[in-house]
DNA sequence: TAGTTGGGTTTTTTT
DNA sequence: AACCCAACTA
């Protein structure tokens, strides 16, 4: 009985294929890790190979954890020394090696998205840019996909005669690339495109690479993007023994520079190589299989397959409709909390995934009043926020002072009474003689321009780094970050102040505390660059741990890769899903590319698959009526416990019916003014209105704000209340929230419940 | 220089 | 709704 008795015919072939190009089509659920890290132990332990020879790319931290975890497991020795990391730590630790070739240091920072944004406001000053006509954000991302695309500034400034536009971008990116070079920093997509660079101009490196790693493996590989397979392709024409695993229907990247075309073409690129599909599920049942084939058959342009398992049809799918978002979070926190009651699952087994972050508010909201444990994943990363960046940036500073974006960050945080001028007048200084911010700041008493007042408040400044400097000689990166926060106050300033989420970053604070004691203890000579490398290249899901007690709540995007026994997929409306920004695009991609991350959200669940609609929603403040997703629509009747058109509404305002298909529809309107709810005692309440659309489309929108919400209920503490599902109970307490009155009832039958007062429908009796 | 306020803006997804 | 920024005031 050996290891590989358990895999399939074609799981097999993708591990016993060891030799040259292989492309496994590896479909959602099909067992594609087991592959590689049986393909792994074969090569290790069948073939003879040692472990340093092979490598093993992913897209996240948490993919490689795992993959190594499961290797080490297999194989007894010898996995230690494989490289399975992402794209990202692997080209780090090419340049921390190498950078010097580049004309970069090798402890070079690595900026993310607020740093460049920073540079790039400073550039647009420079070069006299108007930020309203083109924004930071978009010359950055014009940027970022030309790095994707291996373009440098020369080619861009070469490609932009003739576009106004595009040529002042060249000139952006140009200086950009300067400023990044001078304060020894690269940026994500650096990383890769400075490491490929760095392979095409310097023979004996690559060659190094090249001799050492024999056998390439990337997962994931329909999220490449250009820049990406030409660094793969580089290292794998050593050998050319490279394994590819993807699966061109879970492509959901391209705005991050994925292109579809390395995994649709792969073939043209190496002719010689052998396809192996595994299209056999092991995940799901036959119903979520049926709807996620149902949906994803409707792309053209994919390598045709279909998902198949012999698990059984399992639960139909179910669908529910809402009448607005806060009903629709209110029946996933309910029905979550009832499957964990009857005993069905556990917390962890359950994920709610949505298309915005901005979605999870509300879930969120419903969640801490029902007392589900949850976390949420993404939306800010850990290490973008600002207390974390603020004492990032001082931990930068003590490291590395030619950092002069971590520089300015602190240099007036706590307040030091040093201005925008006197910053103004050191960096002019510090251009003068080509030096660092931070090396102008020592020499603050040379600088004609600076007050006697001005320069000596940076004197303070930079002996309290210097001391920083001095005593991490001998006290460790606790000590340091603890003498940190002790010495600015930081954490003392926050607790003084009445900023509403202080307590939310003091946890921060410490969670942060708690991670570098971690990486301590990990560690055997950690230091404090190793510690902020590896800080600069986590990502929000790397933090997600296999924890059975927690509710996930987290976008389509984050949720690839991962299964749960029960799915939500919240928000399933045209404009919000598929968005409207693909809806409206002339573009059929687009929608392409939404439909391929339904068909990751619906493949994600194993047994049980719950489907929302709200009828309305508010997005970016304005309310929002919306149809119901034409994916959902893709899925056959059949398959769905319920059935549309939308009983709750009338079937002629919405364009729903499969028989009857109608063009999608956004519907938009901004509450008019003498509509509002008189809002007396709480102010900010949610503008609701009722009424069908024709109401709303037509002219007469008086007629459509009929059941409206309100100020104060018409009951109060004490009174006795009725409602719709729990009966009849006491209100135990009414008080104003940030959208509504909460109102706490202790129901006869069903107990203790806080609910929200415009939804909860109370009726005094 | 620091703090406040009002106005304008917002691609949706992220290593 | 939430965020960012410029302009204004103390």
């Amino acid at each position: 009985m050996s290891i590989y008795d358990t895999l399939n015919e074609q799981q097999k072939k993708g591990v016993f294929t060891t030799k040259g190009p292989v492309l496994i089509l590896a479909g959602a659920g099909s067992g594609k890790t087991r592959v590689l890290t049986h393909r792994i132990a074969y090569l290790i332990d069948e073939l003879g190979v040692n472990g340093w020879n092979i490598m093993a790319i992913t897209f996240t931290n948490k993919a490689a954890g795992e993959m190594k975890e499961r290797v080490e497991q297999l194989v007894g020795m010898g996995s230690e020394s494989i490289w399975v990391t992402t794209f990202h730590s692997t080209c780090v630790r090419i340049l921390r090696r190498y950078a010097d070739r580049l004309g970069y240091d090798n402890n070079f920072t690595i900026y993310d998205t607020d740093d460049q944004k920073s540079v790039m406001k400073e550039i647009c000053k420079k070069l006299l840019i108007d930020t309203k006509m083109l924004k930071e954000r978009s010359i950055l991302a014009a940027i970022s996909s030309a790095k994707d695309e291996l373009i440098t500034p020369q080619e861009y400034a070469l490609n932009a005669m003739g576009d106004f536009r595009k040529q002042k971008i060249a000139q952006a990116y140009q200086e950009y690339q300067a400023v990044l070079k001078k304060n020894n920093a690269v940026d994500f997509d650096d990383l890769i495109m400075q490491t490929v660079e760095l392979f095409k101009t310097d023979a004996e490196v690559l060659g190094n690479y090249q001799r050492r790693f024999k056998y390439i493996m990337v997962d994931e590989y329909q999220d490449t993007n250009t820049a990406q397979f030409e660094l793969i392709r580089l290292l794998a024409d050593g050998s050319r023994n490279l394994c590819v695993v993807g699966d061109d229907d879970q492509s959901i990247y391209k705005f991050r520079g994925a292109n579809i075309r390395n995994i649709l073409d792969f073939e043209k690129v190496y002719p010689e190589a052998q396809v192996i599909r595994l299209e056999q599920n092991y995940r799901s049942t036959q119903n979520v299989l049926d709807a996620a084939n149902a949906v994803i058959r409707n792309n053209k342009g994919r390598k045709s397959k279909t998902l198949w398992t012999d698990q059984g049809k399992g639960n139909q799918i179910h669908f529910r409709q809402f009448d607005n978002a806060y009903e629709e979070a209110e029946f996933i926190a309910d029905d979550v909390k009832r499957k964990k009651r009857e005993g069905t699952i556990d917390y962890g087994g359950c994920a709610v995934l949505y298309r915005t972050n901005a979605q999870a508010r509300l879930l969120e909201e419903r969640f801490v009043v029902e007392g589900i444990p949850y976390d949420v994943v993404g939306g800010i990363n850990f290490y973008a926020r600002r207390e974390i960046k603020d004492l990032l940036a001082y931990l930068k500073t003590i490291d590395n002072g030619r950092d002069d974006l971590a520089v300015k960050r602190i240099i007036n945080i706590p307040k030091r009474g040093i201005g925008a001028a006197t910053i103004a007048k050191v960096q002019d200084y510090a251009d003068m003689r080509e030096i660092s911010f931070y090396d102008a700041l020592r020499q603050a008493d040379e600088i004609i321009s600076l007050g006697k007042s001005a320069s000596a408040k940076l004197k303070p400044f930079v002996t309290l780094i210097q001391s920083f400097r001095s005593k991490l000689e001998f006290y460790g990166l606790e000590d340091l970050i603890k003498d940190i926060i002790e010495t600015t106050g930081y954490v003392a300033e926050l607790e003084a102040s009445n900023e509403e989420d202080a307590e939310n970053r003091i946890e921060n604070i410490d969670e942060l505390i708690s991670k570098i004691v971690a990486f301590e203890e990990i560690h055997d000579q950690p230091t404090l660059g190793e510690f902020l490398e590896e800080v600069a290249l986590v990502a929000d899901i790397d933090r997600v741990e296999n924890d059975s007690s927690r509710v996930l709540l987290m976008t389509l995007h984050s949720a690839k890769g991962l299964e749960f026994s029960h799915v939500y997929l919240a928000g399933m409306e045209d404009g919000i899903f598929p968005s409207y920004m693909t809806i409206v695009s002339d573009d059929p991609d687009e929608i392409e590319e939404e439909r391929r991350l339904a068909y990751v959200g619906i493949t994600r669940a194993k047994e049980d698959l719950t489907l929302c609609y709200a009828k309305m929603r508010m997005v970016r403040g304005e309310t929002q009526l919306n149809a119901v997703s034409r994916f959902i629509k893709e899925i056959p009747d059949e398959l769905l416990d319920n059935h549309l058109p939308a009983p709750k509404m009338n079937p002629q305002d919405i364009p729903s019916s499969k028989f009857n298909p109608v063009e999608s529809q956004v519907y938009r309107y901004k509450p008019v003014a003498a509509l509002k709810p008189k809002q007396t005692a709480a102010e900010n309440k949610p503008f609701i209105a009722g009424g069908g659309l024709g109401a709303l489309s037509a002219a007469g929108i008086s007629k459509g704000a009929s059941a409206v919400v309100g100020g104060k209920p018409d009951y109060d503490i004490g009174d006795r209340v009725k409602h719709v599902k729990y009966g009849e109970g006491t209100v135990l307490d009414l008080e104003p929230g940030t959208r509504d009155y909460k109102v706490t009832v202790d129901f006869d039958d069903a107990g203790q419940k806080i609910m929200y007062a415009a939804f909860a429908k109370l009726v005094k009796i």
